[in-house]
DNA sequence: AATTTCACACCTAGGTGTGAAATT
DNA sequence: AATTTCACACCTAGGTGTGAAATT
């Protein structure tokens, strides 16, 4: 048999000495799936930064939009930056499996380096300029980490369906955060024209010796940061796929007026022109050592395709997914909808059109089930398992829903503060600087374990984190309910449509 | 008869890239 | 000269109440 897999440059994740050195978890846990599903998504499989399992976890993320991330790699992916913040696409979208379904756990994006240069956009290719901006900035406490609106849930919330950062912002300001702290953990703070890649953190949120914490990263989502779109064909991309630029498309799409002549030259004429100036490139670039900017990231066994329907119903399909996610609360809905209106104790604001969408999903699931013979995709039959639990679960329960927030003493640190000493934390920085003025996502495995994980990640120097947190208890801490306020606040903007508030 | 469900139109909030203007 | 900011038209997402139909 040929051999399938494909090839990632600079990946250590193949390397068998890179990865004996992962920690116990990841040794048991295999750092690749042997399933059909894997095939189809080469070139992003996982790389885990740190994975601390004492209780056994064997927690498995994979990128579940990685042909959608692959389309924008071929281009060099290019996220906008700006004062307000502006989201990501494509979105980080997750498929997490193995997280024990009792505990708690909170879900946080970082952003890392992934070049060492400030880059620019010059006849079509992108280019060194000079060297970067350390990130993140020495001292910086605000603006390093999206956390998951949903934080914190228990496992079995965040394996039963897909995980995406839908509503993570990036943002060129710091300023921001200081007129505005509630954007803390919403916003992630990025210089322009760098090159990042983001990192995904699961946390146990747990202060005992067996608290769970991996972080990963899917090499193939970096992204280079700008304040304008460099790249034509890049922006069409994201003119085709994501539905809020749907008003800039000119056509292809039956819906709305036709609009906006942008005097944008026809994809044909900027692949010739895309051509012409890469030939030019490939005889400058003789001269110049790009650090891998200009390679092809991965090497593709199929030919990148014209977009056909079909992949763009694979991402108009994500609403419907999350209509679907969110099922689990239609069964609950009639109860506490009647119980508010009789007993009142609280008032009830619900979105009646999610709750209907996602009676509607159930209900057609459950046709499609009834009928025999009829194929269902594994996801959709683990879904409708989890379903049937869920509801068995709320029908019992469902008097008061369910408040995740309330279950949890948070960290009266926030996560990112590093737990350290003043004197230790200049210390560190300085260390840091010395010898990591930037990182090299092909440097993880060294890079993370023996600094970065240390200094931005609580539960991976847990020893430390401990005694520090023993000592700080002493002086009493307002920051305890600021965290925790921020974190549901931001959990009432969840998609899910649902707010219960406490009636008089 | 009372309650719940449903489809629907309407509305608000806010996410897009654009090109000109402003800034560096 | 390169990069950033801004107002803008256009769009999606989803919250809202309504009245009729369905259910209990």
């Amino acid at each position: 048999m040929k051999k399938t897999n494909t090839t990632v440059k600079g990946s250590c994740a193949s390397d068998p000495a890179a990865a004996a050195e992962l920690t116990t978890a990841a040794e048991v846990t295999p750092l690749v799936k042997s399933t059909s599903r894997t095939q189809v998504q080469q070139g992003f499989q996982p790389r885990y930064l740190a994975n601390v399992a004492p209780s056994g976890e064997q927690v498995e993320i994979s990128l579940s939009n990685s042909s959608t991330w692959r389309k924008f790699s071929r281009q060099n992916t290019e996220m906008i930056v700006t004062k307000v913040g502006r989201r990501m696409f494509p979105t980080l979208s997750l498929d997490i499996q193995g997280l024990d379904p009792a505990k708690k756990y909170e879900v946080y994006v970082t952003l890392m380096l992934a070049d060492r240069h400030t880059l620019k956009y010059q006849r079509g290719v992108w280019l060194p300029n000079g060297q970067g901006e350390v990130y993140p900035p020495p001292g910086c406490t605000v603006g390093l980490a999206y956390v998951h609106p949903d934080s914190p849930a228990p496992g079995k919330h965040w394996t039963r369906q897909e995980v995406a950062f839908m509503r993570l912002k990036l943002t060129n300001k710091l300023d921001c955060f200081a007129s505005e702290p509630a954007r803390n953990g919403t916003m992630i703070f990025a210089y322009s024209m760098h090159k990042y890649l983001p990192v995904v953190h699961i946390r146990e949120l747990a202060k005992n010796a067996t608290a769970f914490y991996t972080a990963v990263t899917f090499p193939g989502t970096e992204f280079i940061t700008v304040t304008a779109y460099q790249n034509p064909e890049l922006t069409d991309l994201k003119i085709q796929f994501n539905p809020y630029a749907k008003g800039i498309r000119n056509q292809g799409d039956r819906s709305g007026p036709l609009l906006i002549d942008s005097f944008r030259p026809t994809v044909q004429a900027l692949q010739h022109q895309h051509q012409q100036q890469q030939q030019q490139q490939q005889q400058q670039q003789l001269h110049v050592k790009t650090e891998g900017l200009n390679a092809p990231k991965f090497q593709v066994e199929q030919q990148p395709s014209e977009v056909s329907p079909a992949q763009a119903v694979e991402f108009g399909s994500y609403p419907s997914q999350t209509d679907l996610s969110y099922g689990r609360w239609s069964n609950a809905e009639s109860v506490a909808t009647s119980a508010s209106h009789r007993h009142r104790p609280y008032s009830i604001t619900s979105s009646s059109s999610t709750l209907t969408t996602a009676s509607n999903a159930a209900k057609s699931l459950v046709a499609s089930l009834a009928q025999p013979g009829q194929e269902l995709p594994a996801q959709m039959h683990s879904q409708a398992r989890s379903w049937g639990a869920d509801a068995t679960e709320h029908d019992e329960v469902s008097q008061q829903p369910e408040d995740f927030s309330q279950q949890f003493a948070y960290n009266p640190y926030p996560w990112y503060l590093p737990s350290v000493s003043h004197q230790q934390q200049l210390e560190q920085q300085q260390q840091h600087e010395q010898q990591y003025p930037y990182y090299y996502y092909q440097q993880y495995q060294q890079a993370y374990q023996q600094h970065s994980a240390q200094f931005y990640y609580p539960n991976y120097c847990f020893q430390q984190q401990q005694q520090q947190t023993t000592q700080e208890r002493e002086t009493p801490q307002p920051q305890v309910l600021q965290c925790s306020t921020l974190l549901h606040n931001a959990t009432d903007s969840s998609p899910s449509g649902l707010s219960f508030e406490q009636a008089e």
